[in-house]
DNA sequence: AAGGCTTCGTTAGAAGCTATCACGCAGCTG
DNA sequence: CAGCTGCGTGATAGCTTCTAACGAAGCCTT
């Protein structure tokens, strides 16, 4: 039942196995953030290790594995950040400003979470848990600054579909803010970290603050 | 001079030439559309043409190559669309319509342009040319409805960086509002044809639509 | 009309990748 | 200390992109 990450209680095989395991992808993560996924080889992670390429695979069974793996940790990051914020006390504000930081630090692991989908790739199921998770914190963040105001139509619309709120208590108004809050950073984000604002001179930090701004003064 | 799409005035090596390349790319599309850019195989394109492999490369000179070419063919069709939609009187709310029309009609190809960047790739010069075009069609819909009120503190800032506009007369809220469509509707619509949204539940039309009326009526 | 030149498609091959297998060796474990 | 478990290796199959050399077909000019 070990080999979860405690470091502690482990026999001297699964400290070695945990050990390699973590610097193999450690290597992948330093291909993929310089030369994008498609890019990621086994066999150049193992020479880069003095290792030989079939060596890999006693860590992980295929690189769809190794990839899955990433996506996990990228979501476990994600999560993380944002959880560290909302432990300081963040408000929306706060959480955008800690996921915007975030993605900054590596573009391409925010791609791997919310880029491109591969029409084959499914991701794990923890991974959704993760990712309610994320939801719910923004839910949290939503509903505690939530003002009085006419329902909208999406909200009346999420009235009868907010299953996926997971008997969260926020209003539905909280459930449209924390949609918009999550597309409309994703918009300016994912542009920017794609490089869509390269030659127009103006700052994609100020445009995210306006649409920030915009976003919790209605 | 000839063989950039007229087919008029070519000669029977030229035709025939233009029409196996367009045939590649036909095949070439099929394959991403349904597995994703990853899943390009020239060698796969070939032996569905009844060809033998190094046999495409009379066409095209690499496998980037001939990405290269959809992500070109992509943008003219986006800006064929919306130039279509904009004929037709089409306003903002129409050229919404019109932009997430063409991305649920093949997502892959949406994400050829707006997914996931390659870090080593920068696309042609022709390709940011079309782009600009774009944007002056959002700019003309922008400038057309843009009503008084006072600069945003975004708008000020986009006052001394404005030359992506390309000489375009409209105010500085109307750059600020086309900027602020195309990341919102790009946030909710890359978002949706990812399948960020299965199993939430609501309808992602109805999100997309409840952005657009948010994005119009200030 | 006939020769010559251009272009096309082929096979062969190099280099790279994922992934599997069989083997030998080292080290943990009882 | 003996034995078993797990690790690393080289060999191999099959896939990929892409280059090179060769033969054949067709267009163009004379």
């Amino acid at each position: 039942m070990a080999g979860h990450g405690e470091t502690g209680a482990m026999t001297p095989r699964e400290r070695y196995r945990a050990q390699v395991r973590a610097e193999i992808k450690e290597r992948a993560w330093e291909q993929i953030a310089t030369a994008g996924v498609p890019a990621l080889s086994l066999n150049a992670v193992a020479k880069s290790m003095g290792l030989s390429g079939p060596a890999l695979y006693r860590y992980y069974a295929s690189r769809d594995d190794l990839l899955t793996e990433l996506v996990r940790d990228a979501y476990a990051s994600l999560a993380a950040t944002l959880r560290a914020a909302a432990a300081t006390g963040a408000d929306l504000a706060g959480l955008a400003h800690a996921l915007r930081g975030w993605a900054l630090e590596d573009p391409q692991r925010y791609f791997l979470i919310y880029g491109t989908p591969v029409p084959g790739y499914h991701a794990p199921d923890d991974t959704t848990r993760i990712a309610s998770q994320i939801m719910a914190m923004l839910l949290d963040a939503s509903a505690a600054l939530v003002p009085e105001g006419p329902p909208t139509l999406f909200g009346t619309h999420l009235d009868e579909h907010r299953d996926w709120a997971d008997g969260h208590p926020a209003p539905s108004a909280a459930l449209h803010r924390a949609l918009s809050f999550w597309t409309r950073l994703h918009g300016v984000l994912s542009l920017e970290l794609a490089g869509q604002f390269t030659g127009m001179g103006f700052d994609p930090a100020q445009l995210f603050a306006a649409e920030l701004r915009d976003l919790l003064t209605p």
